[in-house]
DNA sequence: GTTTTTGATTGATATATGTCAATTTTGCAT
DNA sequence: ATGCAAAATTGACATATATCAATCAAAAAC
């Protein structure tokens, strides 16, 4: 395990790197998830939180990128989300059974804060905003799942590839042009096909000149035309 | 329209018919729900509540079934849950934009109660049982969602049409034998597949002596062999 | 009671998708 | 650089699934 505690813990306070949500903490509150935090690091194909584990900390991502899936049946996964820096992880479990229903492994390395989830949840019953925001939060992630329902079972396999591949220029990375941090075996889990399908779908892209792929790096090339495959499924 | 108003509107107070969420509350915020919410009943085939519409108000369903379902690409819907009495139905909505992000329809007679949305918020703000409770029932039903979505992708149709009806045994009906009050369409949007494919996936099973259809009653003959379909995917 | 409409069923067919096995490429460690 | 292991690629093939068109049954409307 190449983890390893920060040598210079930073304070959370003026701490760019924390989730915006923590922004709504008073300078007390802020201490004291400052005093109960860990700042760990990990590289890249390490895993964050594992599905199943009890939940005693809820993360923060500082900087890196992480995949979030839940592990399905026999071996497959389903990936829910990329995770981007400055963004928060809880989850069902914080409320339900204090177990994380996913789990998260870094795509390059990253920066993980974690708090501790009974400080955390102490804070959010005494501060409204905080709370407030916090749900506002889940819900939008909750609402993402919905979406990936309706994309995964009802669309063929083209459209859940343009879908994934806009989700991750819309989302991620914000320009057409991005890292192939993914690979097709991720993309297919993205996308909820095999990976050999995957590659597939992607050669039928790149033949038609609707992205390009080299070394290392994606370029969504005809983004219309990828819409347009989305939208027709 | 044939919903009307309740001539005779029960006080919340003792009602046995509200979600066991509300047992939480106190005298004083019964009464605020009581005299913020309406009793409406809805025959078999309404539209309780519209996707899409400004969620003014949250349900709870006092008697009868309905199906909760989102709306997803050209007519397609995806059946999340079947609502049964004493239920409580809110969604991410509340917390994030103050719509609907699905369509609730009656499957038989049904009761229900709205309650204003707002004077909801505000008695979550004020009781922290309360709000964990509603946050605890909330994280559940995002948790079946999560479960929905990794055997609705990962799962061939047997198994998810087995899925489907031991969903119906288990979480509604609790016993093998129950009225079909779902429409072949209806199991076909609870398990990802079109009308025809579930029409004979429900042939296959008969004929297997799986499950018995008479007029308007199904039966779960053979429960182990539906489970181990649905185990083996 | 008859007509009309809706839902259920069926088989034939086309398409989508997964699986397998073989091959190539790539990344990594020596 | 060299070799090894993992990942990516490919095409052939089998299977799963949707679609279509036609028929049948049942419920609703007249």
């Amino acid at each position: 395990m190449s983890e390893y505690f920060e040598k210079t813990p930073r304070s959370c306070q003026g701490c760019q790197s924390l989730s915006s949500l923590f922004s709504l903490l008073s300078k007390k509150e802020l201490q004291l998830v400052d005093a109960n935090k860990v700042h760990v690091n990990f590289k890249a194909g390490e895993t964050i939180k594992k599905q199943g584990t009890f939940m005693s900390h809820v993360l923060s991502v500082n900087s890196g990128l992480a995949k979030l899936y839940i592990e399905g049946i026999e071996g497959r996964f389903a990936i829910l989300r990329i995770v981007k820096p400055t963004s928060f992880i809880g989850g069902p479990g914080i409320y339900f059974d204090q177990r994380h229903h996913f789990t998260v492994t870094a795509l390059i390395d990253s920066s993980v804060c974690f708090i501790d989830l009974q400080i955390f949840k102490e804070i959010l019953r005494g501060n409204q905003a905080f709370a407030e925001e916090f749900l506002k939060d889940f819900s939008r992630d909750v609402l993402a799942v919905y979406n990936r329902l309706i994309y995964l079972t009802q669309k063929q396999m083209p459209g859940r590839m343009a879908d994934a591949l806009l989700y991750l220029f819309d989302e991620i990375f914000q320009q057409p042009r991005f890292p192939m941090i993914l690979s097709r075996f991720d993309l297919a889990d993205l996308s909820a096909m095999s990976r050999e399908s995957a590659v597939k779908i992607l050669r039928d892209f790149q033949k038609e000149g609707l992205i390009r792929i080299s070394d290392h790096e994606m370029e969504l090339v005809d983004e219309d035309a990828l819409r347009k495959i989305s939208r027709i499924g």
